[in-house]
Formats: structure tokens, sequence, C-alpha cells
RNA sequence: GCCGACGUAGCUCAGACGGUAGAGCAUUUCCAUGGUAAGGAAAAGGUCACCGGUUCAAUUCCGGUCGUUGGCUCCA
């Protein structure tokens, strides 16, 4: 277990939680008797247990609140944990009824490992401990048994599917309700709440499942990405190319592609005779451009970029909100390169990403360096020598950069090494937003050349990266990261005009027109509604600048503003005043357009 | 894909022993013309996700499908 003690409370918890696993399975087993026991391992929250159930006994949320009860009583009851160290052979005799606890007895026979058992009442666990050694030391109110999951035995698809139920506890009650509070305000920036709330993006049933509408005032924050993106790139030497959505099949062999990932592609369209797929990546479409002219070493090197919209049938049981979906738009580019060129190549990649994030406010994040499985080497296509060469110079790349990063031995693409970059919403929740990847690979497989100085014809490195991932996941992490309150530059509705009754109206829409034509996006509120609710109804669609206009505003040709109040959420460096003294007109849309256009994270009437 | 849970109006949710349903908000209309987080009234809105089965009768019970979701697996 990862989850090793490292201080006096901590082990205490852990001994707490790993106790209360096996009181879960002293519960379950007076339930389900003919149960099969799996591995009940302590983790951040708690703990669970895996069970195989027998048939037509798989607990209801009923059957969880009994357990609860049941569990609640045992800790109750002062009952002894007695540790014991036996042999193999013991062990085999004792759990004999226990297929999966033999299994593991005969693994940790192999290591040659030492065996303990820890009994508590009439129960007796293989266990490694360490346990409570009475439960009276667990607090009875700091725990609950939350809710039921599917696991695979060993976390292997290929096995049985077992039963784990979850608990939850704490060491105190308070920090158990603290950490269930918490969990409800992670929901409320959700952003599938927030994108329902706020009108972002939507899913409609007899569209398809995970195949997001972007409605209006989403498909604002899509553009303004996407605008930054391509000014962004451009000032960095990329060029934007555009690719079709579809192709015939014979791309995707020649790029390995389709062997690999055919269950995951969505199935070809067969015409005339011919196979198309749905592209779910552009990389060999870049390949393509490239080859499409000879190149020279004085081309390289050759940025491709485009905004590409991808496909993939990802698992039904893997969606997630804009998380994870099947149709997406990848900000992708290809970067085609000299030998020599690749490792600043990469080094410039990684602080495109750190002037994005910096922009952002993202300033928790991390790299991810992952290498190949050694476990599953026959995934990896091409030479052992390029691989290596790959993996020293995206280490080295990731060394000059100074970023942290962590090394993983999985999760490489099949054609290179893969750099990952780890963000933390606001809400603690992680995201690889980006993966980028050095790639010796497809440039052979395509054929790719360039002629070099000596006239001699070179195969391109090729740099594949994404900063900013996908649309989808992307603002869907911004959604969070924000929570809906987005930066100006970013807000579907940029300033929202109140007039305070209907004789305003008219000098509303004048102040209307002055921000359309400044390039802000503004509303007016027309409705009949009273003052109170018009403010309320543009704050809580989260609305940076409200522009209140009354006889005073109109008889000085002013606004009179009302800035966007981040609450308990907000960054000490986004404090403003709340109310600006009235502004004219002119001069309020100036301070604002200003912000906007340097995609300025605070207000420009911040104190 | 796998194991589990859930699906009632646009949204958030009530509901019943099996006898075709209700609130708040949103929408529309009317009244009020209001100076900073919900003014008042009325109307409209649902094949209770869909398809089968049991039943005199199903939104309610059973089965399947679709969708969402908690996890597991996967993620070019």
């Amino acid at each position: 277990m990862n989850n090793q003690p490292d201080s006096k409370e901590a082990d205490q918890l852990f001994r707490s939680r790993h106790s209360l696993a096996h009181l879960l399975a002293m519960a379950v087993l007076e339930y389900d008797p003919a149960v099969k026991l799996a591995i009940g391992p302590v983790i951040d929250t708690g703990f669970y247990y895996d069970f195989e159930f027998s048939t037509g006994k798989i607990p209801t949320p009923e059957d969880l609140k009994n357990f609860q009860k049941k569990v609640k009583k045992l800790a109750s009851e002062n009952i002894d944990f007695i540790v014991k160290e036996i042999s193999a052979d013991e062990a085999r005799k004792e759990f004999a009824a226990q297929p999966y606890k033999i299994e593991l007895i005969e693994e940790l026979a192999k290591n040659g490992e030492n065996l303990t058992t820890y009994t508590s009442g009439n129960f007796t666990d293989l266990c490694a401990g360490p346990h409570v050694t009475n439960t009276k030391e667990i607090d009875t109110d700091a725990f609950i048994i939350s809710h039921t999951a599917g696991a695979y035995w060993k976390g292997d698809a290929k096995n049985n599917m077992l039963t784990r139920i979850y608990g939850l506890a704490f060491a105190s009650k308070d920090e158990l309700d603290a950490h269930l509070k918490q969990k409800e305000e992670a929901l409320k920036r959700d952003h599938r709440e927030l994108g329902k709330k706020l009108q972002l993006f939507a899913f409609d049933e007899e569209i398809g499942k995970g195949l997001p509408l972007w409605l209006p005032k989403g498909n604002v924050i899509k553009e303004e990405l996407e605008n930054w993106a391509k000014e962004t790139e451009k000032k960095w030497g990329y060029q934007r190319v555009t690719t079709p959505i579809i192709t015939k099949e014979n791309l995707f062999y020649t790029s390995g592609h389709l062997p690999l990932y055919k269950d995951s592609m969505y199935a070809p369209i067969t015409i005339e005779d011919e196979h198309y797929y749905i592209k779910p990546m552009n990389c060999p479409f870049h390949h393509k451009v490239f080859s499409a002219h000879p190149k020279s070493y004085k081309d390289l090197p050759l940025r491709l970029a485009e905004y590409g919209w991808c496909h993939r049938f990802e698992d039904s049981g893997s969606l997630f909100g804009l998380m994870r979906v099947r149709g997406m738009q990848m900000n992708d580019a290809h970067i085609y390169t000299t030998e020599d060129q690749a490792i600043n190549e990469f080094v410039d990649v990684i602080k495109l990403h750190e002037y994005y994030y910096k922009v952002l406010g993202v300033d928790k994040y991390e790299m991810e360096l992952a290498l190949r499985d050694p476990k599953n080497m026959a995934k990896y296509h091409g030479e052992e020598s390029d691989w290596k060469l790959a993996e020293d110079m995206t280490m080295k790349a990731m060394e000059i950069s100074k970023v942290p990063y962590k090394v993983v031995h999985e999760g490489a693409a099949f054609y290179g090494p893969k750099m990952d970059f780890q963000i933390y919403s606001s809400i603690g929740r992680a995201f690889t937003a980006s993966t980028n990847q050095l790639d010796l690979f497809m440039g052979k497989r395509f054929n790719l050349e360039y002629t070099d100085k000596d006239g001699s014809k070179k195969t391109p490195f090729i740099i594949h990266r994404a900063p900013l991932g996908t649309h989808e996941r992307f603002i869907g992490f911004l959604i969070e990261h924000f929570a809906g309150a987005f930066p100006t530059w970013l807000s579907p509705v940029q300033v929202s005009i109140v007039p305070i009754a209907d004789s305003h109206h008219e000098y509303a829409k004048k102040v209307f027109d002055a921000c359309i034509a400044a390039g802000i996006r503004a509303e007016v509120d027309y409705s009949g509604d009273s003052l109170g609710k018009k403010i309320r109804e543009a704050k809580v669609h989260k609305t940076p600048y409200i522009f209140v206009v009354g006889d005073k505003e109109v008889e000085g040709n002013t606004v009179s503003i009302e800035v966007r109040d981040l609450g308990n959420d907000s960054d000490k460096t986004k404090e403003v005043e709340n109310k600006v003294a009235p502004l004219l007109v002119d001069e309020a849309i100036m301070k604002i357009e200003k912000e906007i256009k340097d995609r300025s994270l605070y207000s420009v009437f911040k104190k």
C-alpha cells in the first residue's frame, strides 16, 4: 500500500480505517456467509473492501445502512485485534474457502514474505496490519459506509468484477462532516452543474452520448480560447492548416493506429467499396501536409497547427461531462525538426504551456514523463535506439525547463515517450490537460524527409503537442477553475446593462450600442422585473460588470458600475471596489476594453 | 465495456395501498416604474425517459432499451 502512515496521528487514523475495513467484512459475512473476501485497504478518505457476493446477494443501499449500523455496533463492543504470524501451510488451511486469499497467500509465499493474520472477535483475516489493539480506539461517529462500486480483481479487466464497498472514515466527526461539506461545495463548482446553470453546453439523447452541444454562451468561451491560441501560435511561429475529419482507412494502417485503436474509433463508413474512418487524431493528416511538397532543412522547424475536430468512440462508462467526450476539438500541432532543433523546440513547447497557464492563473501544475511500461513492451513500435534517444532528449528538455516533473514507467504513446501536463482545478481535481510526445517513429513510417545541407535525405523528428488540450476538457477545467466567474475576456456576457425603469430603456440601448461598437459583449435587461431582480439575475450569471442606468446617469451621460463580487472564493489580488462612482460611458468602456485586450485576470477597478 | 445507483414540467425536487400527478424557480400576459441579490397576480407547461409483460387498471410491480451517474478498466 502507498498509504503508509507518516506520523503518529496519521498512524492512528490508518489503524482505525484499516480496522473498520475488517469490521465491515464481519458485517458482510453475517449478511452473506458465503461471500468471498478479496482485499480491504486504507485510502485517502477512509477504506474499502472488495467482495464477491453469492448470487443474488449484491447489497442494496438499504443493506449498506445495515452494514453501517452493524459496524458501529461491533466497534462499540471493545473487540481486541490480535495479530499472529503463521506459516503458508497454516494460511492455506485457514483460508481454504477463500480463493482470493489463497491467491494472495501463494504470491506472498512465493516472494518469501511473512504472513500474518489479525483476529477480531470471531473473524480472522489475512492482513499485514497494522490495526487498533481494541475497537474502543475507533470514533464510531467519524465514519460512514458510503457506497458500492464494481472493481476488477487486481485491477485487471480480464479478472472477475468484484463488489467494492467504500467507507469514509476520519479522526473525528468534525473532520468527517468537513469532508462531506467540502464534497457538497465541490459539487456546486462542478462543471456539469455550472454548465447547465450558466447555459454553456448541453447534451441531447437524440444526438448521442459524449457529443456536446455548445450553446451560444459556451461557444463564446470556445471562440475566445481559439482566437487566443491562434494569435499566440502565430507569434510563436506556427502555421495553420485545415485537414478533413474523414479519411480512407489506409492512412491509419500507415500510422499504425488502426490495429491498436480500432475499438475506440467510430466504425468505418463504406462507400463505393472503400472504408472511410472519422479521424480520432490529427497527426497523420499533418504528416501528409508535410509531405505535400519537398522540404529543405531551411523549412525546419516546421510547425503545423490546427484546432482539429476528432472523434473517439470512448467506452460509455468512461464518459464524464465535458471531461471525457466522444467528439472533441483539439489544440493540436506537430513540429517537424532536425535532430539538432528537437530539444529546443520541446523546451519551447513547455514554455508555451507556462505562458498559457500564467495568463489563466493556473499555478498548480506539474509535468509527468510517461515512458514505456516494461511489462507491455509489445505495444511500442520503432527501434530501441530511437526510443533511447527520444527518452534522453525529452528528459533533457524537461531538465532545461525546470518545471517539476515525475517519471512514470507506463503510459507512453506507441510511437514515443509522452509528456503530460497535470493541472489541478480549485476543487482539487487533477486533470491531464495536455499530452505531448517526441516521436522518432512516424517520420519513418510516413517516409517524411527533408534535404539536408549536404544534399542527403533525412527523416524529421516530430513533436506532437496540445497545450490547451481539447476545448471540451479545457473549458470543463476552466469552469471549475474559475467557479464559473470567468475573467472578463472569457466571460460570455461582459457587461449587463440594467435600466432602473422603462423610461431608461432608450438610454440603455445607447450604452449597449457603444459597448458593442467597442467589441464588448453586452446585454440589456429589458424585462419588467424589479431593479433588485435584474441585478440579481446579472449576478447569478457571474457577469463581471453591471452598468446601472437611471435618471442620474442619463443626465450625466454616465453609468454606475457594479463590479462582480467573487465572495469568499476570491483571491486576495482580485479584491475590488464593488461599487464604482458613476463614470462617463466612454471612460467606463475604455477601461473595460483594455482589461479585455490584456486578457487580464483582474478587474481594472481593483483596489 | 464491466459492477452498482438513478431517470416525475426548461431547472431543483415532492408524490401515491397500482385508480393517468404537485410545489418553487424559469417562461408568457397583466398590474406595479422601482436606485443595487427574488414586488404582486394570472396563464401556460408533463404519454411520470422509451418499449414490452403482469393486471379490470401501471408513472408506481417485472423484464428489456436508452440516458445520466459513482467506481473499475481504458485514454493515440
